[in-house]
DNA sequence: ATCGTTACCGGAAACGATACCATTAGGAGG
DNA sequence: CCTCCTAATGGTATCGTTTCCGGTAACGAT
């Protein structure tokens, strides 16, 4: 029960390792006849080419590598999830990181992932890049695509592809939409060193909508945490405990709006009656939490989708140019939302 | 800029190339001095080994494949998640397949994906097997684990290792303690089709439960979806409309049980004064929901931990014995289910 | 001096697939 | 009949490792 190899099977047609190679490949030099022949030999010897060689020979893999900075955000795994079924239909293995680089630079780890594992491509999600990390990422050659990462640079971002949101202006949409039902008292929940590119454009956002309603920006309503439940319902809890007069929480993303929303309701608070929420990402649990939670709704698929269309345009041509898509958010207005009483005129 | 291989290392250092893969490989049978010399060439040059090669000349991979049959639950992002640290601490690559078989038989898709991909080993998260299955997936040869599958054989089970909780009983531990706390109505959320044998398990155990108590088994208390939130949401929907007695639900899924939850909650009952609910898996997810899901915590850390660790096992020996490990479950018991009242005695 | 042993080391044949380069056969065109 | 072209095919070097099979040097024992 031993494997059959390539040579083997051209034995057994009576042909040539090479026609064998043309058939397995498609080339089109090979008349019908042997093919179909070739064909039925493959199948009745159950034969499949051999990756290992396949690879050496070619010089890159066909596994290409999904790397996530963060982890255990239901985001992510949705995104990988879509990624993995849109790669493996393209004939191609995906070997997923989590957790890439706690500590050093996301350009080196991406770097040695890619030497280490012979990767023919990266997907990598969720990182910050500058200059330097571009230049360096740059010299590896190989089909990369950026996807829900932030890139700061001045110069060429063309260097890669790239999906993203925009931030500030999600964000924005979000605060906005608050001040305009009348909050006022409204506070950030924002990831804090963790990731701090990412939730300081949804901070710039914030205090734009701030601005522009003539609200000034209160330091003390603005706490950051990580992106855990945990991390939420203990920034609501210390926020709320010394700033009862809050009306409005804008969370940067939902699984912090939902540990928010169960220290609110846990503590007696009433949703959206006396704080209204709203979240970010738009995951499918946050419309079944109750109240169902607001949410600036990201496009999980089409960020799938487009990364890895964006990294086999690469991958099938490298003389295609790099794209860069921005995407848009929408803002779901749910129950945990209300629009705030004027004491005044009751 | 081009990448280095093994001869021209063994080029600069002025040795075979045998010895250069003696120190690349920890053999022991290269001079201190040598090998440290060896060893800062590799250093300087930034060579990495080439994978394809290697694993061309050893036949067989250093990727093990993580293959689940679901998707889209958290249960089993977390899992892979855990799985994926252990793996890469091993200095092996994990190839993640979500999806696997939507339509045929759980062994033919391993064994297409073992071979196409050149697999050296297996994880396969929440199958279902039977002997057949067993037996055509044993002319592999590979080290392969069950994990949180079901296995139905009467014959032997030792052929691979398996990490597995008790269906039956942890469904009967939740059910028992409903009933104790005096409900009768019991209803239960049951996958339908998509994993039947999973679900049947757990469903015995409800029965099982409500025998013990002399309570009578109502099948129209019993009802099939998916594992979804919608699936919980539309259950529960069409069983409390028809069944407004119901005064508990077993959820055998924690995704569910929310879906249910939220369905309750939007339909004005309360939860849990009308409705006690229990759901299973033990999702973090679970207790921020409000009021807080009871719900039977499965060992998510342990099943993807004992999970790599006896594949590991049989990858570093072959000769070794197979395992079978059963995991234990623990019911939580939050917010969600009440003491019924007796009306009677009111 | 000769031998055996040990500790290191190197050469070269695989592993299985690809692709360049030849080669053949047959037909078209002169 | 010869040349040229094209379609189809085969031979073989090559990709970068590992490992078997020796080989050499050093050294103590005889």
């Amino acid at each position: 029960m031993k494997d059959y190899n390539i040579r083997d099977i051209a034995k057994l047609a009576n042909v040539g390792v090479s026609t064998v190679s043309r058939v397995i490949n498609d080339h089109p030099d090979v008349k019908k006849e042997t093919r179909d022949k070739i064909l039925s030999i493959i199948d009745e010897y159950n034969y499949i080419p051999n990756n290992s060689a396949r690879n050496l020979k070619l010089l890159n893999g066909n596994h290409i590598g999904v790397l996530v900075r963060g982890s255990f955000n239901p985001f992510f795994s949705q995104i990988v999830e879509l990624i993995e079924k849109k790669i493996n239909a393209n004939n191609y293995s995906m070997i997923l990181h989590y957790n890439i680089n706690d500590l050093s630079d996301d350009s080196e780890s991406i770097i040695e992932q890619v030497k280490e594992k012979r990767l023919g491509g990266v997907i990598y999600l969720g990182g910050n890049f500058n200059n330097d990390s571009m230049v360096h990422l740059k010299s590896l050659n190989i089909p990369l695509v950026l996807a829900s990462s932030i890139i700061e640079t001045d110069s060429d971002t063309s260097f890669f592809s790239s999906v993203r949101i925009d931030n500030v202006q999600s964000a924005y949409h979000a605060v906005d939409y608050l001040c305009q039902i009348g909050h006022k008292n409204i506070a950030l929940l924002s990831p804090g060193m963790y990731d701090v590119k990412n939730g300081l454009l949804r901070r710039r956002g914030y205090e734009k909508a701030l601005n522009d309603h003539g609200i000034t920006i209160d330091e003390k309503y603005i706490i950051d945490g990580t992106y855990t439940f945990n991390s939420g319902f203990e920034m609501a809890k210390t926020l709320i405990e010394s700033n009862p007069e809050i009306t409005a929480i804008f969370a940067t993303s939902d699984i912090m709006a939902v540990g928010a929303a169960k220290y609110l309701l846990s503590s007696g608070k009433e949703i959206p009656e006396d704080i209204s929420i709203i979240g970010f990402d738009g995951l499918e649990y946050s419309q079944f939490f109750h109240p169902a939670l607001s949410t600036v709704k990201q496009p999980i698929e089409a960020i799938a989708f487009e990364s890895v269309k964006l990294l086999f345009d690469l991958l099938e041509n490298p003389e295609n140019k790099t794209q860069q898509i921005t995407l848009k958010t929408e803002l779901l207005v749910r129950d945990s939302v209300i629009k705030i009483k004027e004491h005044s005129y009751d």
